[in-house]
DNA sequence: CGTTGACTTGAGTCTATTCAAATCCTGTGG
DNA sequence: CCACAGGATTTGAATAGACTCAAGTCAACG
């Protein structure tokens, strides 16, 4: 059931960190910690690789971990008494989840669960939690951290209250965009997963997702193909998508 | 037009801390201050009324003042670009609003204005910024303040994506019951803001709110007449509106 | 007593959902 | 390499939920 989690080999023969300690060292969370409380996580972090579909933990159950994904996808879902589930949030390579569990009562209040084959670096809660009482700077570390989740939220809020399908997805797009690519006005690139994925995440169902996508089409005339996605003229995108939002278009910051 | 702020008188005679100081003191952000940084604040405290439909401040304002609610109601809303107005939270006495601005780059992410007539404490932002920066215990203080409006949001969320109007309006309404009533079956209490405001609050308009509350009365035989509320099962109630939620019943905490 | 704002109700419309069915795609076994 | 099962996606039709616009009711207030 659950696979051998080896401890990671912190630093290689030339005393260059594993590539992906690395890369969990530049996570901001991280960034501006002394070395020496980062040997502690360092040393007892350990690598996984779990396969699609796979549960990381559930929503309620003790949070013994946090993760830290190096590559692949992972979804935060919450389920309803009745068996529905809504997706809160589907992140990839450097991003950290469950570590808000250490302030909230050590439990995890979403579920977690692999998208796709997903490689990732879990380290003990029960580090992070001490780390913070410990240290000043790791607790202002983990306030910018939660700090960047609440915004994100607010937006989150915001969107949902205001803008109609064909405008979320238009939203999601615009913010694809800046993750790819740069100031390009046309911009090419595929969706980063499911379309029944991305329509949760949005908080409508597939074929109202389908549907809106036809709409948009029309309306600002991308192109989808499968997976491709073609943005011709970004201002004529952000033009129909922005104006339901309080955010001016480069709307950065939040992702 | 803006009046002006009186300086606080700290401590009566008899040494005894000014009672809106006394209510501030007690607020989870300033309980485990030191006495010494605290009186930082209290000696920079003002003291402010104002008159209902007053603006505290805007979006994209720069955060010179975070408040604390000594009596009376506070909206928080966003503006889209087109104008309209996205509610975000209406709250009440003992609570604070506008702190975060300090971990947004100083900048509020949304605006605040008093629903009636409103007492409020004002605090420099920068005064809790460097206390941040300073004490420990001040940003682990922040830390958990911050993490209880996540905690909400997240809840918020998923709200808006699971339940239909007479659930959102029912779910407002027990967590009103365990507001002002401990767990009583039956319980009677007032709505504590308009109508309009409370369907703003929970993203409908008013005539959505109007005829959802009238389909919950049939369902859940609660009863309302101008803002008297009976709810003469609360079990019936939480049955009706929370079984699209991730909590339990009494999913407390949240307000 | 008339005005105003809050609230409610009616009618029509739009958006998103549900249920069903058709297509498209992809990985797998042969 | 190909046919096929099963999931992903799309489309159609009917329905439900929420919104808009318009009009009416009610109560507080000057």
């Amino acid at each position: 059931m659950t696979q051998v989690a080896p401890q990671i080999q912190t630093k290689n023969h030339t005393g260059v960190y594993h590539p992906p300690l690395a890369a969990l060292r530049s996570h901001s969370l991280f960034a501006d910690m002394s070395d020496e409380i980062f040997s502690d996580f360092s040393h007892a972090a350990q690598e996984l690789s779990r396969s699609k579909g796979a549960i990381l933990f559930m929503q309620d159950d003790p949070a013994e971990w946090f993760y830290f994904i190096v590559s692949g996808w992972v979804k935060l879902f919450r389920e309803t008494l009745e068996g529905d589930e809504a997706v809160i949030d589907v992140m990839t390579s450097g991003h950290i989840f469950g570590e808000t569990a250490i302030l909230d009562g050590g439990i995890h209040t979403m579920g977690a669960s692999a998208v796709e084959r997903t490689v990732l670096i879990r380290l003990p809660a029960s580090l992070l939690k001490s780390a913070i009482t410990k240290s000043h700077d790791v607790a202002l570390g983990m306030l910018a951290s939660i700090s960047r989740h609440r915004r994100q939220q607010t937006q989150e809020i915001e969107n949902l209250n205001m803008q109609n399908a064909p405008q979320r997805i238009g939203c999601f797009l615009l913010r694809l965009c800046r993750t790819n690519d740069i100031e390009a006005e046309t911009t090419n690139f595929n969706l980063p997963y499911d379309k029944s994925l991305i329509a949760a995440r949005l908080g409508m169902q597939c074929e109202t997702f389908s549907r809106a996508l036809n709409k948009l089409r029309k309306q600002t005339n991308i192109d989808v193909k499968g997976a491709a996605v073609t943005i011709p003229d970004v201002a004529d995108l952000s033009e129909y998508v922005c104006g339901r939002c309080s955010n001016e278009y480069p709307c950065s910051d939040l992702h």
